[in-house]
DNA sequence: GTGGCTGCAAACATTTTGCATAACT
DNA sequence: AGTTATGCAAAATGTTTGCAGCCAC
């Protein structure tokens, strides 16, 4: 998305294209993944206000240019860009590493709800924690020495 | 699961069968849903402290009897007894309702993952916001009045 | 009897909010 | 210029923890 566009999605729905939106948008798209508020505060490091981020955030969430997701049990949001495919999330509990299946199986989910059950799936949050490849290639069941991702 | 057995499973663990542990454990029975931290206090009314119900949703979570999952977008946590199969959680945003469904949609999909992409997947959460049959019907689009889930 | 468990209150982490000032349009 | 957004600090929320006394074993 360029700065162009971004800044016409905002100013389309009533918003001001700001220093501190554009910015957390930039640092989301930087990231290619995801990123808690304070990492985003972090990345833009001293220009934008925790409170702020926040803010912007929700913001862009209602704008449709992010969205957030639970990732395993540390207790905060994590933010990403909105992609145009509905995607699970693999989480490694050995190395920490979150990685973005996209696929079809969540379309063939939504389908099967809505034709099987008559449920209109809108939204579908999949967070699968398991071990990743090269994790269950080292070491199966055994933790990896000094990656410590689970608390 | 009788009274007997819960007893038998916590202190196989290495853990004392209390008062609140099994007050707690009753609620989410009776419950037969889910409930918040908050909510599990409710029922067990004034006998139990909210910081006791959550560590024994804790001991609870660690011996394999119940588990957590974030619905929706409050902040909280919910609580159900681990069920034997895998199952989605069918939120509906119009009335708020949370539906179980069992079937090998995630089974297909650990499946898939491991044979085709190497993860091990041992957790799956998934969580799918839409609209149930019955306010589907009464509405396309349209929320229900007075039924404000949404927020 | 002893060690784990509870209740209470206080700490903690994350997110939200009130208000004066600054910045976008 | 007019209003919306920001920064700061303080509040609100959900959860965890320290500690003295209690209860299951």
């Amino acid at each position: 998305m360029t700065r162009d566009s971004l800044v016409s999605v905002l100013r389309a729905q009533g918003h001001r294209a700001t220093r501190p939106r554009l910015a957390v948008h930039d640092a989301l798209s930087a990231a290619s993944g995801h990123l808690t508020a304070e990492q985003v505060a972090a990345r833009v490091d001293g220009e934008v206000n925790l409170a702020t981020v926040y803010r912007a955030l929700s913001v862009l969430q209602e704008v449709g240019l992010v969205h957030s997701v639970r990732l395993g049990d540390h207790g905060s949001l994590s933010w990403e860009l909105t992609h145009p495919d509905d995607h699970a999330h693999l989480v490694c509990r050995v190395c920490g590493d979150v990685d973005h299946h996209v696929g079809n199986a969540v379309e063939q989910l939504k389908d099967h709800l809505l034709s099987g059950h008559g449920f209109e799936a809108t939204g579908v949050e999949l967070v699968v924690t398991g071990v990743c490849v090269s994790c269950g290639a080292d070491a199966d069941g055994a933790p990896v020495p000094g990656a410590g991702a689970t608390k």
